[in-house]
DNA sequence: AGGCGGTCGAACCGATCGGTACTATCTTGG
DNA sequence: CCAAGATAGTACCGATCGGTTCGACCGCCT
């Protein structure tokens, strides 16, 4: 997975591609299981050029993580604004693009929740704590358009479906869990609406 | 933590004593984040004990995963059992049992899912498939008993419950995981029994 | 009493780790 | 066309890794 050779010094493009060819590594070998040398071999890049972008192999880690959460939660945002305006709808189109990417052949779980319990560093154990704070404010917000009884606590149960979800096809593969997790989250999302 | 050095040979004891000192440590800092030298050092044996024992840190970390997963799957099970006969009671007794446990001070996720999302060995990622197994027979056991119309997806509804309350817990710090997750575990299995 | 085996403590091993230094090459802006 | 800067490639650094070996104890069993 070269980094394309495409313009040099332009620094932003070269940082740019670089994260996007580590993340995949990163991801799927685990932030410590790939070493220094191996991941700019991979790469296509030297080791200088990488520690002047980033400083430290923990620089990247970050810049990699950082970028990882954005582009998940424009990707779940982007599957809700898809499914129009009803909330039920918005709900079970989480499920269902979830449900795509458990199937996907290199899936391993929320690279954020992996990233926590590998690298025990404060930085990364803090972005992982805002990646699900804006998962939950997603949820919160579709369960004040549903008009539920308590949104916070609906947005809450709804985070943590979707991250047992993940964790569960993750980890116990077998088919069928994010269309179980997701009439779940239809069943609590009908009983916050009738006032329970 | 000490291995106390009581009754020399006696090769089980001291065995599984160096496990349950080990656990913790590799809970707290991760399965890698501590070499075998400083493991040791703070469970006061020399590195040829432990490797007559384990053979391996892989071994080591074997057995602690093992010990560890008999463990949990003992205690919840005795939260269950003490809950009465109810399944309602059983489960509401489930997640005020992993509340506690949320609340205690090293509290950092599933030791087994944690091993599994750190630590790429097969034995690993196997042995943490079986433990999340095993939770899934508890819960299909609860949702049998309660009558749901179908219990194997109510208990994996219910471990996707579980397993998402400990990930929001461990890395999301607000308290009233637990409790939400109780209710939606509730709610759920109202919905289950009524038949929808 | 004596030997055997579990144990400690420390030295030691090769491999790998993250990170640095240096040279040669190449692209780009002036 | 040339100087400046980015890059690849490689050698290298000290530290640490998992694992081995050895000598000296010491509790247990016969």
């Amino acid at each position: 997975m070269p980094v394309p050779k495409g313009s040099t010094i332009d620094p932003a493009r070269t940082r740019a591609a670089i994260v996007e060819a580590a993340t995949p590594l990163l991801y799927e070998r685990g932030l410590d299981g790939v070493g220094v040398a191996e991941l700019c071999a991979r790469l296509g890049i030297s080791k200088e050029t990488l520690y002047r972008h980033f400083g430290t192999k923990d620089g990247l880690v970050e810049a990699v993580l950082e970028r990882r959460s954005e582009r998940v939660h424009a990707w779940m945002a982007a599957a809700v604004e898809a499914a129009g305006p009803d909330p039920a709808d918005q709900l079970a189109a989480v499920f269902d693009a979830l449900g795509r990417w458990y199937a996907e052949p290199g899936f391993r779980g929320c690279a954020m929740v992996n990233a926590a319990a590998q690298h025990h560093v404060d930085a990364v154990r803090a972005r992982t704590e805002r990646h699900l704070a804006r998962y939950l404010d997603l949820f919160t917000g579709i369960a004040a358009r549903a008009r539920a009884a308590d949104p916070d606590a609906l947005g809450r149960q709804l985070l943590v479906l979707v991250e047992g979800a993940t964790v569960v096809a993750a980890h116990h593969r077998v088919a069928g869990t994010a269309e179980q997790a997701r009439a779940a989250a239809l069943t609590l999302l009908a009983a916050a609406r009738s006032g329970t």
